[in-house]
DNA sequence: TTGTCGGCCGATCGCCGACAA
DNA sequence: TTGTCGGCGATCGGCCGACAA
């Protein structure tokens, strides 16, 4: 998987430790993770091994989507551990909603509203989102429409028919959407990332909603275009 | 899962040994499913090992809804083991096409054609299906019509439309064939299988074609109804 | 007896502008 | 600027008898 579109997929939150990078083990995670009944073991009180990042690989989960890394730990002894090197993460200078700069992932990522995943099969798309990571339309024509082949992180290219109608006039996307809301088998409250690397290069990620209590509120009273954790 | 039922969800030529007898276990069996490349290692040559099945689990895929059995061994001295008791199998006396006799499970098993897997929705009945394990229709009615409850594997009940109509009359599964159809994610080449367990008991299961070859021929030019091997 | 086909009717899908938040 | 709604036209699913193997 491409490092780029990885992280945009992933989001500005999420933080991977570089390779080589010194970092602790906390085998208390471990033991969370197989067994939440043994909080009170002895294991809970183990100190935490230093370790050295020996290999780190960036995926995707083939059903889901969802981006998840998969890091080596190499124990090495205290005294080599020294604070200089501790938990260099790798550049997190980009955000979702990011300007262009020369040779970045403009990225943009929008809450599917109840419209967007359960309605007519289409998808309101934001102005700004239009304006700064997708092709600029003709606008001479009318109405204004083009197809769009976006990429997946698994490399599946999924096609888009992107029209510029209304009255007012807005974007939205319309043949291809719902196909693609079925096949990843997105809801209302899931985002939706849209990336472009290149100016034809364009890409597409998920992101599922956090702890689904569906048919409870959506996306929260919250400014637009934001989660609320 | 009721055993009658496995046992005609898996067809007359599957045979289980019955609980506590003597059977052997071979260690290269074991081997060959779970690294092919070993076949010439020290274990295709080991000894076939004395056993008493200590316990039989007759089980169902929860996705295919293909049969299968656990069967737990017992290793036993060589000189407890007679071959007075060896591999006594449970009663194997039923067929596919069988005709009803006291107190057994009648049953049908029906290979789908293109026009059953594919086309609209419907499904032929061939005539002796209709007659020995579906409810008797009200052919007094204009066109004779019923309802069929049927359960699977799993407890599932399906309901399907039973119909006698068309020049010439034949009887036919129309409203809710298709529901199963794409719930069991059958294609043409794999069998359908209808038994009657007591008269308002009803119950069907599927099995799948062998090495699937899909888009060549469905099931071969044997007779109708014998699928060859 | 039963597999396949074309017809046809109704349900659903999905594109559209109107409106309002 | 953009989320939701009702409309409506196109597509598809699925029930039907005709016909032939």
């Amino acid at each position: 998987v491409d490092p780029q579109i990885w992280r945009a997929c992933a989001g500005a939150s999420v933080q991977i430790p570089s390779l080589y990078s010194r970092v602790y083990y906390f085998p208390q995670g471990h033991v969370e993770h197989s067994c939440p009944s043994s909080l009170i073991s002895s294991f809970s009180t183990a100190a935490p091994v230093p370790c050295v990042v020996s290999a780190v690989e960036l995926l995707a989960d083939p059903i889901t989507d969802e981006v998840f890394a998969h890091l080596a730990l190499q124990p090495i002894s205290p005294e080599h551990f020294s604070p200089s090197n501790f938990s260099g993460f790798g550049s997190d200078d980009d955000d979702d909603n990011n300007s262009s700069s020369s040779n970045k992932v403009v990225t943009f990522a929008k809450i599917l509203t109840p419209s967007d995943a359960n309605n007519g099969g289409g998808f309101s798309v934001p102005r700004y989102c239009a304006d700064s990571v997708f092709p600029p339309l003709d606008f001479h024509a009318d109405p204004p429409v083009q197809k769009l082949f976006i990429t997946d992180i698994h490399g599946v290219v999924w096609d888009f028919r992107h029209i510029y109608r209304g009255t007012p006039r807005r974007h939205l996307l319309t043949t291809g959407w719902s196909k693609f809301v079925n096949g990843k088998k997105l809801i209302a409250g899931d985002s939706v990332v849209f990336m472009r690397k290149s100016v034809d290069e364009m890409f597409i990620g998920v992101r599922r909603a956090p702890i689904s209590t569906h048919g409870d509120e959506y996306y929260g009273g919250g400014k637009k275009g934001f989660r609320r954790i």
